[in-house]
DNA sequence: CCACATCCATTCCATCAGGTTATGGAAGCA
DNA sequence: TGCTTCCATAACCTGATGGAATGGATGTGG
């Protein structure tokens, strides 16, 4: 009569999304395997959770009753396993980091060391996230600082503290009409196939795609990419161009893909960010201390 | 990084315990599964939770932080259980009643009766517990009513109402000495082996092995069972003999056994017992009424 | 001092649960 | 009638899980 945390959190996609086909795309599963799952919850809990029909799935009085308590129960225990880990990392000495390979740039091996020679016996481990995370782990506890670009989705709940902005740049296939130009002018790009990032990293997405910027005019996406690797081959293959941060040209020269200033965006921003609960937390304190001193 | 419900309940036992060997029997799982399932947690949080030893095993500080959330989590988890499970049987309109073997007697079919009578459109589902839930389902919320022997463990976080008292008769394999006569004294009986409901029902099994009217004397357990069924056959074999209620001699007449009266134990009381989120419930307390009314 | 008991870890194996793809069936819509 | 949109089902494959037997380390008692 054990339920697994994970079919809660299936139950509580579905009965959100009141189908199971949207539920399975959020869920990045099939639909045969949501059909199942929550066939498995009515049966281990032996009541009917849901009513199924043509026009979606629809909770029965049970279904609410759960319904109700799921994000809860899922809060809670999330908290629990962060608590968890963040006692580890502080008993082990480990501040662990995250970072967007993006936002790490020439300062991050001098703020490591610097908090290092302030906290003796310490270790700094640097995850490097996805960009589908732009929150580098924070989001999930499984960081106690990461290093970011501003704005992204879920910043409320967070702490954050701004370190520096750089202009954006253009990354363009070598062989784009444009390429030779010492600076260009955003409009020029408004009509551009992007390379763009997951749907559901929602504004910081919209944020690399300039959608505020652009007059109402609408994005073409040329292709989604996660992860830098494949961000410069799909520039490379002409799939699309994509705005950077001036960093990127140091950090991700290549061949076949050039980078041009532009003008007419909003400079990007790189920040700290870190969870309110370790507001208190002295050493995540001196890390931020650390990242605001030296940039 | 989902993690399983389940092993959250081997982590709060085998933290409870100490060692994996002790959980792995309170689980009735074998040792090496609770190593693997203890190292997969730990994997999946990235953190070691407890030091092994040769003396057993030690929470680290990420374990004793989880350790001390464990139990609230999975405490609301079967609460969300218990309120679902309870919405679905109010909007069915049925009510279910666990009950013990020995505690369902003649008055049972007239308490059914009348609750159906009162209440048309209901329906009462009668679901059979075994000996090692002397619960009948309350505990864990699988009924929503219970038909128990009192006292039972647990019993201080239900309600119960007593409904009637029995006399204590003995159950003794046909060839037995003692089976020629027409009342025994319990001292006569200090002896013999016992058929003993499992070892985790504490207080209800030490009740029907009268272990508080020996005047010290030791219990001898001659089989452990855990249904009416094997009960009688380890009886019959002469595994050893058994007190029960004087109405098991009415219901589960069989060749090879025969029931006696006892003189010098207290007698068996019958009780309904029925969840406190359930004291508000006109239909519980219906069924209570019909219960009382009619025994 | 050696046999023994007590722990946890490891290995091997059988089983089952979970996922995926492909397909079916029902119902609204044009 | 054909198309779309739901959920359900079937067939298949992989990997996780649990059990039995065994190993290794470390105290303990005669």
């Amino acid at each position: 009569m054990d339920v697994d945390i994970r079919l809660l959190r299936t139950f509580a996609a579905v009965a959100e999304e009141g189908s199971l086909t949207r539920a399975a795309e959020r869920l990045f599963v099939s639909q045969p395997a949501l059909t199942k799952q929550i066939r498995q919850l009515e049966n281990r809990l032996g009541v009917p959770l849901f009513v199924r029909s043509r026009a979606g799935m629809t909770l029965t009085a049970a279904g609410r009753a759960l319904a109700a308590r799921a994000p809860g129960l899922l809060a809670d225990w999330d908290a629990a396993l962060r608590e968890t880990r963040r006692t580890a990392s502080r008993a082990e000495r480990v501040l662990r980091v995250g970072y967007l390979a993006s936002a790490a740039n020439e300062a991050t091996p001098r703020i490591v060391a610097e908090f290092t020679r302030r906290h003796p016996g310490w270790r700094v481990d640097m995850l490097h996230a996805t960009w589908s995370d732009p929150t580098a782990g924070l989001g999930a506890g499984d960081v106690d600082a990461a290093l970011l670009r501003l704005p992204f989705p879920g910043q409320e709940r967070l702490r954050v503290a701004e370190l520096s902005t750089e202009p954006r740049w253009v990354a363009l296939p070598s062989a784009h009409p444009l390429a030779d130009r010492a600076e260009i002018a955003f409009r020029e790009l408004w009509d551009e196939p992007f390379v763009a990032a997951p749907a559901e990293t929602g504004r910081w997405r919209d944020y690399w795609l300039a959608a505020d910027e652009r007059e109402g005019h609408p994005v073409r996406i040329g292709a989604v990419v996660d992860h830098p690797d494949d961000w410069l081959s799909a520039i490379a293959n002409g799939y699309g161009v994509a705005l950077a941060p001036e960093s990127t040209a140091r950090f991700y020269a290549r061949p076949g893909i050039v980078y041009r200033p532009v003008s007419g965006v909003s400079p990007s921003r790189i920040g700290v960010g870190w969870a309110p609960e370790d507001d208190g937390n002295p050493v995540v304190r001196d890390f931020v201390r650390c990242c605001r001193e030296n940039t």
